[in-house]
DNA sequence: AACACATAGCGTCAGGGCGG
DNA sequence: CCGCCCTGACGCTATGTGTT
């Protein structure tokens, strides 16, 4: 598809159901959130409408129509959409018909693909019991709150990489490996193996070499292979972090964007309202 | 140029959560 | 219960920026 997403014309960057906001829009006690989520469409350049601009509330009728109604439309300039209804549909009808299908999930965010991007709560593969328990209690993780981003597509190919890197960084491996303060012993040469087996030689204080006994061997392998495995888990960790700051950034923008626009259109009725009541 | 400070990124550790 | 993963916290280093 050749529509893009966006929030806020940041390029990439489909919208965001943020977890945290999920949990405040429950502060009423009431577990079961419906989280309005907020997205800027940009469509393909070959149409002219190409920037949808309307704020559209909730259960209102509007463009945008769920499955069982589609109704094709000419999408008006603008920006930001309120998407609230599950298994939504936006039509365009620009030469080929395009359609941007929304997950049912109740705080769906769009996405270039057509992918949904939402939040901890909405995840397939989790029972209701569970995910309310983790609503509850738990922030969700990078990891979950990226893939639900619709980025799963990227971290899958970083995936890719990372597997690839990780068999580099094995197999072309050298590290020292800790030993033991006490133990009299000097790391002399780590070389790693293609096949995830180290060679750790050492010597003693008197520069004399030996391979210890297998048990050290093995924890210093060990203890090398979680540190590495750590060491790229923090690197994702981040990774995921600053994504999702940049997305709660993008929110924030939109947001505002929209207070706007709502700030103009009661003002502008207000106006509307004071002339018609003075005639 | 030298220095101080701020910022970003990294590696490591610790601790909690989760699946098997 | 154990092993693994994720992430906050901490310390370190590199880089950028403003001041002298």
């Amino acid at each position: 598809m050749d529509g893009m997403v966006e929030e806020n014309g940041t390029s990439g960057a489909a919208g965001v159901a943020d977890p945290l906001s999920s949990a405040g829009s429950s502060a009423g006690g009431a577990p079961h959130v419906v989280v309005t989520s907020i997205v800027q469409l940009t469509l393909p350049t070959q149409a002219p409408s190409a920037q949808v601009q309307s704020v559209i509330q909730p259960n209102q009728q509007s463009v945008i129509q769920t499955a069982s109604n589609i109704q094709p439309v000419q999408l008006p300039k603008g920006n930001v959409i309120l998407v609230t209804k599950p298994s939504s549909v936006i039509h365009t009808t620009q030469g080929t018909l395009q359609t941007l299908q929304i997950k049912p999930e109740p705080n769906t965010i769009l996405s270039a693909q057509g992918q949904s991007c939402s939040d901890d709560s909405c995840s397939d593969d989790e029972s209701p019991k569970r995910k309310y328990r983790e609503m509850l209690t738990r922030r969700p993780s990078y990891r979950k709150i990226l893939n639900d981003l619709g980025g799963a597509e990227i971290a899958e190919n970083r995936m890719g990489t990372k597997g690839l890197e990780n068999e580099v960084s094995l197999s072309s491996l050298s590290f020292a490996p800790v030993i033991p303060a006490d133990s009299g012993l000097h790391t002399l040469a780590v070389s790693g193996t293609a096949g995830g087996g180290a060679i750790v030689q050492y010597a003693n204080q008197d520069g004399q070499f030996y391979v210890p006994g297998p048990i050290l061997e093995d924890q210093t392998r060990k203890r090398e292979l979680r540190l590495l495995k750590n060491r790229e888990a923090a690197r994702e960790c981040r990774r995921k972090k600053k994504e999702y700051i940049k997305c709660l950034e993008n929110r924030v923008a939109v947001l505002e964007n929209q207070n706007k626009a709502l700030i103009d259109e009661l003002k502008s009725l207000k106006e509307l309202y004071c002339q018609q009541k003075t005639e």
